[in-house]
DNA sequence: TCCGCCTTTTTACTGTCTTTTAAATATATT
DNA sequence: AATATATTTAAAAGACAGTAAAAAGGCGGA
């Protein structure tokens, strides 16, 4: 997921609770929540939220107050949802350091939307998943490869058949099944055109090509990657 | 003076230019306005606005596709201004780069606190606008090159190009992809400007063009900047 | 508005890299 | 040992990329 670290929802009402809960959820994000203003800040004190939901109208402190607050520490988005529309509690709430700002009832999509802006804008671009063997390490969404951090020279046909083999690390794949990964369900009798294509992947990636630790051979079945 | 670079007003609508005119500057705020897409987009490339507020609906260009444009390689905030209330217009802004959206009308009070939650934001958070490659640098607010200090003169075209390359230093980009991205989505078969594109931009940047260093060939894939 | 300049698009050609095919050699399985 | 299966190499065919230059389009200045 994007960030581990979860959303907190400051809000009194219940079904407000229930409908975030659903929806970020649904979305992917962690979260954890609070009912009142003095369990929110302990939470935003001792979770790391990534972002903050508060409601401006708790029963038990002042919404302004409780972003002054936050804001002597906490860095990361706080976005106010409140039923108060007035133009007047906008300014505030935002001048006092508020991000955002909806006023209920709020639509679902838009608030979703509202908090990639936000969560944007307060990190750094995530890491890509890399895939690692030994010396080799894949990156698929780079669509690059590297061995011992020196880039490999691959051609598309090259580096989707790796890329197929590594993503089914430990597994046998049929020379069919690569085949018609690989090449298209066409071409599943062309065992030649694996073979060829093994041996140039072998030669760039193996350090002995004639003893493969990595891309190892299932005589009569296929191929198989790694252990 | 909270920021001595502009704020560009990009807006067809004469009410609302003048409206924006009396209260940005009587709240310190120095102006430049675009009363169409073309001329927004040529104003906040050559006057480094500080913000852009931006009416979606304006009568040339398409307003999303003046958001994704102006993102190649525009970093500071964008702030919506439209009449369209659907939810689906909102989602898309936001996600396509806006960091804001209101809805006309609006309360020029709640656009002064959002402008200022913008400014305060992009304060906090600077991008890095200089990317440095070797002996070329690119000044993605300034829409400039260096090579060895020496100004590269690019068209607006081979500049979007080179940004959206050296922003994704190293991965590789799919001919597709960078077509759509700086042609636009009507463009991603046109393979053939890219490759004229991308001989011109190797004569302006590379050192010895015929053996790129910097904007590598993948072949039947795309192309892919440095590593 | 017209002209000239600059940028983009189109065209035609050449060169390079990738995939396919083929054939000879090696290894595994029974 | 015989047979099937796999590896290796290299050349042929095909796909893809690079280049140069002309045509078309857009823009600003006179």
């Amino acid at each position: 997921m994007i960030n581990s670290d979860p959303i907190l929802i400051i809000d009194d009402e219940v079904q407000i609770r229930r409908l975030l809960e659903i929806t970020l959820s649904a979305n992917g994000y962690k979260i954890s929540e609070a009912t009142t203003g003095k369990e929110g800040l302990t939470l935003a004190a001792t979770g790391h939220p990534a972002l903050i939901i508060l409601d401006l109208g708790l029963p038990d402190a002042d919404g302004l107050e409780i972003i002054k607050k936050l804001r002597e520490w906490y860095q990361k988005p706080i976005i106010i949802l409140s039923v108060r529309n007035s133009e007047d509690d906008i300014i505030k709430a935002l001048d006092n350091g508020a991000n955002d700002y909806l006023t209920k009832p709020f639509r679902t999509g838009e608030l979703l939307a509202r908090i990639r802006v936000a969560i944007r804008q307060s990190q750094v671009a995530p890491d890509e998943p890399i895939l690692e063997f030994g010396s080799i390490s894949i990156d698929l969404t780079n669509h690059t490869a590297r061995r011992k951090n020196e880039l490999i020279k691959l051609t598309s046909t090259e580096f989707a058949l790796l890329a197929l083999l590594a993503k089914n690390e430990g597994r046998v794949l049929t020379h069919q099944y690569i085949l018609k990964e690989v090449w298209g369900m066409g071409y599943t009798e062309q065992t030649q055109y694996l073979r060829v294509f093994v041996a140039q992947l072998r030669k760039k990636i193996e350090d002995n090509p004639a003893r493969p630790k990595l891309l190892n051979t299932e005589s009569g079945i296929g191929y198989r990657f790694g252990y």
